[in-house]
DNA sequence: CACATTTGTGTTAACGTCAACACAGCATTG
DNA sequence: CAATGCTGTGTTGACGTTAACACAAATGTG
């Protein structure tokens, strides 16, 4: 075999066997480090037990979506582990439904028959935010993902609890949570600092929109923490070297994707019928110099 | 066909037609925004014709490296996009040499019958050394990735050039080329900032080693570009967001994907016996203000 | 030594698709 | 109208692998 360089005909395997040894991973933009990272160690979990994985990035396109979920339902991949740009989307939730393969999904509601893995948003959040408000921040801008995805969802509610906690009615002025982009960070952070009264203090849901509005408190020459606290998320760069660093609400980005490649793995390996299951990661406040009490507190 | 859900099996077609309609995509490092970036592009020239592409991160190991051409070999895919870890490492160049199908390499010379997409490091460096040089620097300090690998090698190349061309003999005590990782940028700027007479300047080759020259000049408290001129490459993020904003060589991630992408795609589509292909994408400066006249010139 | 069990070797069929082919039905043409 | 060409439908075999099976050889047991 060895000297005549025999190769085994994957195809000829696969249609044999009816399994690819190939995993998909569907996700909404590779080129963000907080997709990669994931994808990286989910990938090194399935490579452990002989598993390729397929990484697929959809630029939340429903059409791309539709047509990776279609690929995994041809048989090419044995398994999938899912983060849809869109929970309310029927027509993706639907195709994924009728791929009789095991799937794992990343922090999404979907009403489907697989493992979960969560990420812990809304008390994060939440503490971040009555630690504002303990500083004596009153006006507090929050700028985060769309709500029709659970993590933007789940920072709005976090950062609504604490603000009503603290008897801070709701405003719903000082919620931006559209679109999940630089661009949107950067717009959304130039409004509110806009607003009369002006926010003392921003939270960034999200590592694009913080470079966003880190974009947008140069651009209108405030200082911080002086002129305005900022919070950021899920970044672990440029957080760290903007001068002052900034402080974040933080993920094991590793961690989760060890975690949605071992449920994966765990339903390859044996055909195990167990019933789904959850697990939620926590997340970690990292302090740093980017907060402090408001220059003249309401 | 619709109304009972037919879904071709796809190992069945690949067998039948011994075509996967799958291209592979070899880099060393997914969450190196350099190389998801080029990989996104690649991956949505080729969705135009119908082909998915396996993005595959070896994290510059030989095993990983192997493992992943084994199964280009095995038919899995169609054809390759590489960009190995390591030009000198002959049981990859082998391994590579053995698959027969069409293949496109990026940024590495290695004998291979294959098209190529190279960038144009050496011309940019250079440029930038010799501005620097007019500018009055005279130790100029170079941290880049290893000449093990093509890009490693021009911009040492284009750094002696200039160099030389100025008449300052060459000083390899302050070229450091043994790594791309933010940690060894951190060690080597620490390093050559640690040197008397100390540099003037440092051209950091490299995001990575950019931001572990950041994290230096950081921890060593000097200021840019009064008592340092800083250099970075690749790196479209962190580089506008610092204050001051840091000079760069830049090339288009973009165009370089896309290229490698049409190029595989040119030859997937019709069975084009051309001689192989090899493309010069230029490299352009982004002047900044993280460089200026040394403080006290030599 | 006869019988049961294990180990090894060789043969066969099936996985699902599609190209190739055969053939029937129909239209076109001289 | 016969000969020719075109369109459509149905049948067949092969792609390379592996599980299953049959059978032979070797080993173990009473």
């Amino acid at each position: 075999m060895a000297a005549l360089g025999y190769q085994p005909h994957a195809a000829a395997q696969n249609m044999r066997t009816n399994r690819s040894r190939i995993a998909g991973f569907l996700i909404p933009d590779l080129t963000n480090p907080v997709f990669s990272q994931v994808a990286k160690a989910a990938e090194s979990v399935l490579a452990e037990i002989g598993y390729g994985l397929f990484i697929f990035s959809s630029d939340r396109s429903e059409r791309r979506e539709i047509d990776f979920i279609a690929m995994a339902a041809q048989g090419r991949m044995d398994g999938l582990i899912v983060s849809v740009s869109d929970e309310g989307n029927e027509r993706v939730r639907r195709a994924l439904s009728q791929v009789k393969i095991p799937m794992a999904l990343w922090d999404r509601d979907l009403d489907l028959e697989a493992d979960v893995v969560f990420s812990e948003h809304a008390r994060a959040m939440r503490r971040i935010t009555s630690h504002l408000i303990e500083l004596g921040h009153r006006r507090i801008g929050l700028i985060t993902a769309p709500t029709a995805i659970r993590p933007g969802r789940e920072r709005v509610r976090g950062y609504r609890e604490a603000m009503g906690a603290a008897g801070l009615g709701p405003d719903d002025n000082l919620i931006r949570c559209d679109m999940q982009t630089t661009e949107y960070g950067y717009q959304q952070a130039l409004e509110l600092l806009a607003l009369t009264p002006r926010p003392t203090a921003i939270l960034a849901g999200g590592n694009e929109i913080l470079y966003g509005a880190v974009r947008a408190v140069r651009t209108l020459g405030l200082s911080i923490p002086d002129d305005l606290s900022l919070v950021g998320a899920d970044d672990r760069l440029l957080s760290d070297l903007l001068d002052p660093a900034v402080t974040i609400i933080e993920r094991d980005m590793r961690e989760i994707g060890r975690t949605l490649g071992a449920m994966l793995a765990r339903r390859l390996e044996g055909p195990s019928e167990a019933p789904p299951r959850h697990v939620t990661l926590t997340s970690e406040i990292l302090m740093r110099d980017s907060i402090a009490a408001p220059a003249s507190p309401v």
